[in-house]
DNA sequence: CTACGTGCAAAGCTTTTGCATGGAA
DNA sequence: TTCCATGCAAAAGCTTTGCACGTAG
């Protein structure tokens, strides 16, 4: 996955986890950091199968349901966002400690490739003021065909197939 | 719902479908020809669902499975497309004869207002450019709270009820 | 006669929920 | 004791699919 760099970030994600928690008498169980702790393990996109693959009946780990409800709490917390929806599968990916940004998604191999977006919020930032929209944040899924696949097919290094 | 204005169009949509269709040797039936009229007949949001409870089981309508099936043709032939996702449906909306757009969605009320997008599809043209991306379309949903909602509950009108 | 379409019902999938059990404060 | 949490299994809900029957060309 095309990634941007990181930035460096103050508090933890388990912690600032453990603070939202506390806000809805909520605890940071054993389940719930295993979950987090994963989730910000690698910067990647994933969806809830993800987890529960790696996650269900391993000492350790939490249940599908867990999962499930753990990710709602992150997304709520702002530490999570749905970036798009892939195989009829919401795709999330970090929303804390990472430069805001969109993506291009290729139709064909999937590949999501990350970018920038100061130009975009400053712009919905402006419509959202005129209508009287209180914005709280936004999803935006571009889609075609990456330069990988659109480039014609490569006979490099491989054998002619016709004699 | 919010709208933009329409613009005029020379190829009405059900002559756009039946060209689409002959291009993969597939008919025009009267039931295909039924949802697109009933789909272009307002320009108005929707999802699956409304029209398979206005077709179902009426004479000159279509089959839930119909239905399903002609919109995933109606999107390949770029008549809709789909807009966001809500209570688990995707919405669609038409995609042709009226101005490309993106949507304000409030989390309250559900209310999608639509604004011109001409700046951000610059914006997109340029950066997909950059990654040698062809782009063939976009998503964006904008959330937050509409002007309505997050205006403070007015008692105008209302009895007062505190005596 | 062959290919394309429809409708029905069943299946598929992800995500959510009810409920009993278990543990922290 | 009283909440809060987990896990399991079942439910939910939209969308897709298999299949038999029709029908346009």
């Amino acid at each position: 996955m095309a990634e941007l760099s990181a930035m460096p970030v103050a508090v933890p994600p388990v912690d600032k986890f453990r603070e939202f928690l506390l806000t809805k008498r909520m605890r940071l169980t054993p389940e719930r950091e295993a979950i987090v702790t994963a989730v910000y393990a690698t910067h990647e996109h994933f969806d809830a199968d993800v987890w529960v693959e790696k996650l269900e009946r391993r000492k350790g780990g939490a249940s599908r349901s867990t999962v499930y409800r753990t990710l709602g709490l992150l997304e709520e917390a702002g530490l999570i966002r749905k970036v798009a929806r892939t195989n009829d599968r919401e795709v999330y990916e970090h929303d804390y400690g990472y430069p805001h940004h969109d993506h291009l998604i290729c139709k064909k191999c999937g590949e999501m490739t990350e970018f920038p977006n100061e130009v975009i919020a400053e712009v919905l930032e402006r419509i959202a003021a005129e209508h009287g929209f209180r914005m709280s944040g936004h999803r935006l899924e571009v889609e075609g065909i990456c330069a990988t696949c659109s480039r014609p097919p490569q006979r490099l290094h491989r054998k002619l197939d016709m004699i």
